[in-house]
DNA sequence: ATCATTGCAAACACTTTGCATACGC
DNA sequence: GCGTATGCAAAGTGTTTGCAATGAT
């Protein structure tokens, strides 16, 4: 889609990132595969329509694209740095049996302050745990 | 205190966890030093009293801890996996300037359901991030 | 020509694994 | 004595760094 790539470029140059072919298709691939990524994931993708990418590409343009904004950074416990490029507040569902890693409303009637104890926040990550409900039919039967 | 070992050691038999010297040493550092402390702060800490203490043990002794629902790991993005021995539910909040890591209450009106989207939810993480009290006002002066 | 970006290789940091020794019931 | 726990060393992962080659303006 030219469509798309027309988009980011856009979205880059709004950001100050200068828009690389690289950046481009790391956002991309982002945009395209809302699973929250890990970077080696990404690497892994890209790899095989660019033989010279590189890992540290990824990592730089990763670290890059959240310092500017452009781009979220989700903790999980147990494996990797996860990346997330939907920046509309919303919560996490990692499943302990897939693993995977769905996208959730933020909860009715969660708060919007910004300030609590004292301490002026920014920004909230919400990651509910459990058994996702592929896993659990499974389980049923 | 002769008190906080015994209650340490009737928590890990109700869990099903023989009481070990190390583990006992584990549980209470975690109990006395509620920071959330990393697997290397729990190492670093204990060797000194105790010279043969091995890392292999620390990670270990977590892992079945965890399991055992004896502690919670944390996730945050920047660095390792955090330990708490606080099992009452809730939040974190982290400072990005000091990257002290502070309990939350969990916010009011926080939803108690265990299903949501068809996902059963065993858990909830919320993490916030900001500015701490103390980074805060010491930015204004 | 200059400055930013890329990408390889090597270094690093955190965690896990294999296996021999030591401990507890 | 037997099974579990411990701890050393080595391997494994994910990420970062140093630096030379390349690319863009």
């Amino acid at each position: 889609m030219e469509r798309l790539e027309n988009q980011i470029v856009q979205l880059l140059q709004n950001k100050d990132i200068r828009p690389t072919q690289q950046r481009i298709e790391i956002m991309k691939y982002l945009m395209e595969h809302r699973v929250h990524p890990t970077a080696d994931m990404i690497y892994t993708a890209l790899k095989k329509n660019m033989p010279t990418f590189s890992k540290t590409t990824v990592y730089n343009t990763l670290k890059l694209l959240q310092e500017k904004g452009a781009l979220a950074a989700l903790a999980t416990v147990e494996d990797q740095v996860r990346y997330d490029s939907n920046l509309v507040p919303h919560g996490h569902f990692k499943c302990t049996q897939c693993g995977t890693l769905y996208d959730l409303e933020i909860p009715e009637g969660f708060p919007k302050q910004t300030t609590i104890d004292g301490h002026r926040v920014f920004e909230y990550q919400i990651l509910a745990k459990g058994l996702c409900r592929h896993c659990h039919m499974q389980e049923l039967s």
